[in-house]
DNA sequence: ACTATTTTTGCAACATTGTTGCAAATAAAA
DNA sequence: TTTTATTTGCAACAATGTTGCAAAAATAGT
């Protein structure tokens, strides 16, 4: 989908700064964080746009916010909204406790999840820590 | 397991503030964060001293750091810690967004994790957001 | 039990993440 | 083009978590 018939459709009006922060999320296909964004940024902005942007993206579920640090919180965009013709599926994420390498696990299935009576399920945050096979050898 | 004998078997001096501690957690059966940890002890100890202790716990295995909220972390102690007869067993944490109400549900099984080649579990954390009963009826 | 050594605690200072209020800048509507 | 609404940047703030260092407490040695 275009990046500005994504916001049309979102009721957010287009700026530059919007464009730029949904590109970098189309292009990484794995959770990254404020301060990675940031980073990847072509101009400089304000770290308080980025987080009022990060914020109203995910209530709209353009982005998808992922528990996986002590201090931050990581955010990625579903498969779905890139590629409307797949499904969103929760998925699980690896996270490599030496390099801090994080992955999307999407072809491991997730059980059925079965809450106690009167709960109501939201959505899931999923992550198994470890070292990816870089790190695993050394 | 009495108090002293865990800290004494983990090459930890017994001092008032970790024996008071322990018995927060022993008496706590879902995951609290420092601020909570903070106010559930009696006497008044720095916020340092806190940090420290829980750091050194989470690396001897005696505390288990759960990752469920956006700006901090959560320590819970296993059960094989508290009653050596049971087995460890990793477990999903629902987390109310209502009313932040923690819960393990150690009844909830976990599917089978497979990894990538070359890729080393370690540990996990599987947290489901939702409601609790309390508050989906309101 | 007393002293020496080691460990732990409390304090000050700091780094980082995330939030809020407000004026200036930008985008959308008329 | 002008008006209106939204967004941005800045300053200030709150909270979590860390580090260095001196004072206090716990352990080890005699």
């Amino acid at each position: 989908m275009a990046i500005d018939e994504l916001l049309k459709r979102n009721h957010l009006s287009a700026t530059s700064i919007r464009e730029e922060i949904l590109r970098v999320f189309i292009s990484s296909r794995s959770p990254i964080s404020m301060s990675e964004l940031k980073d990847r940024m072509g101009r400089n902005c304000d770290r308080v746009t980025l987080y009022r942007n990060l914020k109203n993206f995910t209530r709209k579920g353009i982005l998808h916010e992922v528990y996986l640090d002590k201090q931050e919180s990581r955010f990625v965009m579903p498969e779905n909204i890139v590629d409307p013709d797949k499904d969103y599926a929760e998925h699980l994420h690896f996270k490599c406790t030496k390099c801090d390498m994080v992955k999307c696990l999407t072809d491991q299935e997730i059980m059925n999840i079965k809450l106690p009576e009167g709960y109501t399920m939201q959505e899931t945050n999923f992550v198994v820590f470890g070292l990816c096979d870089k790190c695993s050898k050394s």
